[in-house]
DNA sequence: AATGAATGAGTCTTCATTCAT
DNA sequence: TATGAATGAAGACTCATTCAT
């Protein structure tokens, strides 16, 4: 093996601490749990991040802006309302879904450096553009107001995302799929569109 | 003979735990905090529990608790399938989501003790009977199979609080009324039943 | 039950620690481990003892001075030198050894509370005595002055208490009878009298 | 690179808390003690060791080791018996005996972090394959079997240990050089040989 | 006298971060 | 730049004893 460049040692704390965030919490997760899981030194934590809590912030900005870069530019590159809806609900969402980490991390202890709100507010606003643009009336005629849409994305978005993580975390009996299969049929009834 | 456990002092500690657990989080609200808000000697704090963690523990269990068995009664008590709906719309939910510390308690760090998804499940389960006992067709029309519906209900439920609590917590725009009215819309039209 | 009668409830409370102290030790035991093993409040522990320390002084000194007692009283009233050397050899001595949780007491970490010094030097005495009347000659032929003899009765002593602990606590591969058996040969040997 | 750990720091860690181990008991000594006898910050203690506990292991573990590989290498190097049993009872025993904080340690409280036996079973090996080594007949000729003479030589070391500490701890009127003096004695006279 | 809640100094240990090397 | 020992405030919790009832 040749030494590890650089940017993969950030890379390497990047992502076991996301895993330990993960499953451990972040308050249970010491900077010393970390040294052991990358084997590097914990000065080194220290060249690459300012304090722990630089960590998870740079793991959800980065995760974050990965996905939401993606996502609005597949957007804005598809020109028909459908195929954007398919997109969404079959791509972003599920691949969204499929890293529990992530979602762990974004829902943990530490909301405050998580700024969850930031990301309902673009994901609310980004998707109410894609309803409107879909089917302006039949939203209006569910007598829906601009502010009980977002509301309900709000929730919907956040709500899923608990879903899925009690889903997968608890013994509760449902899964991801469970979830998925019922918000497609709401946004097909809703709509009255076929995904 | 000697002092009594004086059960108004075990009410302190929880009121005082419940604020700053949820203002602060758990992990960041030390026993001193606790005992700095109280006033009373460590030791005080400890002779009504046996650790930290059974005061969050019995906050959740007791405010949840006190909640169910009311709601249930409630339930129990009301013949009409509408005035159970709106008895559950206007009156319990309302109550819930007004208790921010609470919410912010069941939803934080600390999931374990939080045992949430027990709550979920047995929300989710006296709402489904609520809803099969008032529209079964209508949701059956809707093409929802039981499994949809169940999904949908712990979405919104965990929807509802978490949405409630950035509403109140972070800089976001929507108000619990919002949330409320959102969620009131939704249900009226899904059942096509007027509130 | 009748109500207990005082005095039961004092010996109850040595009885308990005694057997606390042996097996976990004085310090590792705490009152709260007494009031649990008794049965007892708290409170009523500290109408007889004035501290946990003198729960272990009184177990000490009242369990050494019943047994010296009526060791002193019995070989003052056995005339004969080698019928006393039989009685502490073949009765008090074994009795003493049979009592573990004593022994264990006696040796234990809080060696201040349990002046074994005295003990040692008390029976030291009483032997030194018992073996002057029964072989003075073959004490002095074996050039031991009464310096030596003093310690080497200290060295045995408490060497064979120590070994009996350490033989039925320990893995160690010895008996309480291997101790008493090889004990009782040298003293047979030492002073040529048949045991 | 970065500082290294400094074995004299280590050290004086041992030896702070072997003292105040032997002069104020394992359970009556706090970690605080040892910050304030060796003027270090707690921290480093635990950069030392993983807890109090391991201390005592250490101070036990190396002192032990230290003397008894010295002891079985003189042995070994010196071909004639006479010559080995002088250099136990002149040099390795008045040397073990002089450490009186390490026999404090040895037998303290904390038997379970000491563990004794071992080191009577060692040392009672040792010294048995020396005496047979030594005079076979006039050993069997005492009518001592092996186990006797397993456990005399067990009472005898742990007795030994036991009285220099009452000697030089307690007010008993006896002092090292009467225990050594009177064991020689035993020795000569049991061996017929002299030293 | 009997009780057991009250007390708070003290316990051991952790841990994010710094900084000498 | 890389390293990992150093740091000490802070953490949760204990416990012998007291004293109000």
């Amino acid at each position: 093996m040749a030494r590890m460049k650089d940017e993969s040692k950030r890379a390497t704390i990047l992502q076991s601490s996301k895993m330990l965030f993960s499953h451990k919490g972040f308050y249970n997760t010491s900077v010393s749990d970390i040294v052991k899981e990358t084997g590097l030194p914990v000065g080194t934590i220290y060249t690459y991040f300012r304090s722990k809590d630089e960590i998870i912030q740079d793991i959800v900005k980065e995760g974050w802006e990965e996905f939401y870069v993606r996502l609005e530019r597949a957007l804005r590159e598809t020109p028909s309302p459908e195929e954007r809806l398919r997109l969404l609900i079959d791509e972003f969402i599920p691949e969204l879904l499929g890293d529990l980490d992530f979602i762990n991390i974004l829902l943990s202890e530490a909301l405050s450096y998580t700024r969850i709100e930031e990301k309902i507010e673009k994901i609310t606003d980004l998707v109410f553009k894609l309803l409107t643009s879909l089917a302006p009336d039949s939203l209006g005629l569910a007598g829906l107001a601009r502010r009980d849409i977002e509301a309900l994305l709000a929730i919907f978005f956040i709500g899923i995302l608990n879903a899925v993580k009690l889903a997968r975390t608890s013994s509760i009996d449902m899964s991801t799929e469970d979830i998925l299969g019922a918000v497609k049929k709401v946004i097909r009834n809703s709509l009255r569109i076929a995904l």
